[in-house]
DNA sequence: CATTAGCATGGAG
DNA sequence: CCTCCATGCTAAT
């Protein structure tokens, strides 16, 4: 308890200190606990008035903005009392749910408890605090961080099963309390205290989740969809020839089945705003963005994103402008699915004006707005030419958004469409799939770089190819095409099955829990994919500093170790539109691999670090803009490192890479993906033929 | 007349 | 057949 742990316990409340008979519970603790409180101030804290009683002197206290109730903002017992608003002030609690239709977010459950969570006050916050820019104040949970990660995210979910098993037979208020806060370990960055992923942000009276971000929020997450974790740590890697590697994924949305609100026709509402649709039996094929919106940000745009801080960046779609988009119109029309999943829903006709941050810095003011012009509507960002023309985007461009964490902040960056002539990108008005095996490898990395001459990988240039063959017609160039496509199939595949690999978290075995009937896993560790930089701060970044060098045959040796593992633990997992084998095949690998897979991703990042070290190329094409009057640029320190590419691209004569390094990777990825499908008898006709039965 | 805002239409999947 | 979305069309400014 947090109480003193001394015989006699006495009231929590320092100006109280009365011994305890019995004591009461009061406000909920950092530490998970509860205050124990005397009868007295347990019924002023039950009514309210806690404040009122003894905080009466002291600093904090202001004024909601609304009805002028006077509100003690400085302690933790109120704050759950008010919401800061961007504009300014704060509003109470009270105010703020009659000004605006607010339900509980679903995926909490309506317990009474958690009236005095942190998270249903971040659900409860009304638009009018985030119409503002996020991050003047509390940003709302559909910005937020994860906030209801700290919950539901098996990354952030660091308990016990014990823990579990026992909450999820228990009411939900005490699984919360339970599972996310007191069973958390303990964590220190700066002068706030977090716990496993949940960081009390004692400024704006919220808790965060600061450790890892996880693209899904609910429960029912199947595990071979599962995104990358796009976490970039404060501190770069610095080992010997770790500098960084240039891992670009085909990143996961936020597990957008479960984000998107029932959308039975009506548009956005508030009503329906929750990121969960839990138990709305949607399936993943109608409310999953398309893949091909799902963002993909580069190292380079990280950095430049977060100000070379290196701050966490969730991706969250991105679209290949379409000529109109990038017309003089001003108007980009936005996926829905995307819209509906990651942008605070429209209330209002006028839609709001949405706040974005460029790859400078730079805010852009959009208006954000929905056109009911049919049956389903569609959603466009107006006033985006500026935008545009700073970036100088044109059509055949891709718009890649994401959200700066922890501000929650929406930025933009872009790619300029590859191996496109001018005319072409003007002709090319039709926003087709970027490509379909780019599609086709599903939850795979990307291996995808920006190469050292500023040009793009060629994973884009056959998106660019892709698009060309519309109505499935190769154009003249068909056999070259043809052959690389096939060649990316292999490869894709190849680090799909890696993919599958990565995804287990870096230590112990999962915990299976089942919560609200449905079942997940919980890893004593979130998986850290696609930032180098995880590795730093955990064993296997440990091993990567070692400067062992895998071979291949190394790496090979894990998977051996794969397959001695019990496939018992197979969980079927649900809504997951990879092809039928792969999907088994990554839960497979995803479920029941652990510590060897972890081990081989390690292998293979270090191999791959090292093999490549003797590249000193630096992706950091020219993306000046026209306007840089902040010079911001300066301030935006460009990728010095030297990344790894794993970009591999053994068909590039002209590709200045050590081809012996590439190839390497290249083998072992595809000589141990060989392997592993061997030992499950597969093949990878077995895969690529299902990815295409489409019709 | 030019631009903008909003809706309609039709191709693609 | 339905949904999505690129873009055309037109009334309003």
């Amino acid at each position: 308890m947090a109480s003193s742990s001394s015989a006699v316990k006495v009231c929590f409340n320092s100006s109280c200190n009365q011994a305890l008979e019995v004591p009461r519970q009061g406000w909920l603790c950092r530490t998970g606990d509860f205050a124990d409180l005397c009868d007295r101030c347990a019924s002023a804290f039950k009514d309210g008035k806690f404040c009122d009683t003894y905080h009466l002197n002291t600093s904090g206290w202001r004024c909601c903005e609304s009805c002028g109730k006077q509100i003690h903002c400085g302690c933790i017992v109120s704050f759950q009392m008010f919401i800061l608003l961007d504009a300014g002030g704060i509003e109470c609690v009270k105010c703020a749910k009659t000004e605006y239709i607010l339900t509980p977010n679903p995926a909490w459950p309506s317990d009474p408890h958690f009236l005095h969570r942190p998270a249903e006050r971040i659900s409860d916050i009304p638009s009018k605090s985030w119409r503002s820019i996020a991050g003047s104040g509390p940003v709302p949970w559909w910005q937020a961080p994860s906030l209801f990660n700290a919950y539901k995210g098996r990354h952030e979910l660091q308990v016990t099963s014990s823990s579990l098993g026992q909450s999820t037979r228990g009411d939900p208020s005490e699984r919360f309390v339970n599972d996310s806060w007191r069973v958390s370990a303990h964590e220190t960055i700066g002068n706030k205290t977090f716990a496993s992923g949940i960081q009390y942000d004692g400024q704006h009276n919220l808790f965060k989740d600061v450790s890892y971000q996880s693209f899904f929020h609910t429960n029912a997450t199947p595990l071979a969809s599962l995104p990358a974790t796009f976490v970039l740590h404060n501190q770069k890697v610095e080992t010997g020839n770790v500098s960084g590697i240039h891992v670009k994924r085909l990143c996961t949305p936020p597990s957008v089945e479960k984000q998107c609100f029932n959308n039975n026709g009506s548009g956005p509402s508030l009503e329906n705003q929750a990121y969960n649709s839990k138990a709305r039996g949607e399936t993943r094929a109608h409310h999953q963005p398309l893949q091909r919106y799902w963002s993909q940000f580069t190292d380079q745009e990280y950095e430049q994103l977060s100000g070379g801080s290196y701050a966490k960046i969730t991706p969250l779609f991105e679209k290949v402008l379409s000529a109109s988009d990038a017309g003089k119109i001003g108007r980009l029309v936005l996926p829905k699915k995307c819209a509906e999943a990651f942008l605070a829903p429209i209330s209002q006709p006028e839609g709001y004006p949405l706040v974005v941050q460029d790859l400078k810095g730079k805010d852009w003011v959009l208006q954000y707005r929905f056109w009911p012009n049919n049956n389903s509507g569609m959603y466009v960002l107006e006033g985006v030419t500026p935008c545009i023309q700073s970036m100088q985007l044109q059509a055949g461009d891709t718009v890649t958004f994401g959200r700066l964490e922890p501000e929650g902040k929406l930025v933009m960056g872009f790619r300029k469409a590859p191996l496109a002539s001018s005319s072409e990108q003007g002709n090319e008005t039709t926003n087709t799939r970027i490509s379909a095996h780019v599609e086709s490898l599903k939850d795979g990395i990307v291996f995808n770089s920006m190469n050292p001459d500023g040009t793009w990988s060629e994973v884009d240039k056959i998106s660019i190819y892709a698009k060309r063959k519309k109505g499935g017609k190769m154009c003249s160039n068909s056999k070259k095409l043809k052959f690389k496509e096939e060649e990316m199939l292999q490869i894709s595949v190849t680090l799909g099955q890696l993919q599958g690999l990565l995804r287990p978290p870096l230590a112990n075995a999962p915990t299976i829990v089942l919560i609200e009937g449905v079942e997940f896993e919980d890893f004593q560790e979130a998986p850290i994919i696609g930032s180098p930089t995880a590795f730093s701060t955990d064993n296997v970044g440990s091993l990567c500093s070692t400067e062992i060098e895998p071979t291949p045959k190394h790496v090979e040796h894990m998977l051996p170790m794969i397959n001695r593992e019990n496939p018992e633990s197979l969980k079927t997992m649900e809504g997951i539109d990879a092809p039928a084998d792969l999907t088994h095949l990554e839960q497979q690998v995803g479920s029941s691999v652990k510590n060897p897979a972890q081990l081989l991703y390690a292998d293979v990042i270090c191999y791959t670090q090292i093999g490549n070290s003797n590249e000193n190329h630096t992706a950091a094409p020219d993306q000046s803009f026209e306007n840089d009057p902040c010079g911001e640029k300066s301030s935006c320190p460009t990728f010095k490192s030297q990344n790894i590419d794993l970009n591999m691209q053994p068909e590039r004569e002209e590709e200045p890479y050590s081809v012996s390094d590439s190839m390497g990777i290249m083998r072992l990825v595809q000589e141990s993906t060989e392997r592993f499908m061997k030992q499950h008898r597969l093949s990878v006709n077995d895969i690529t033929d299902s990815d295409h039965k489409k019709p």
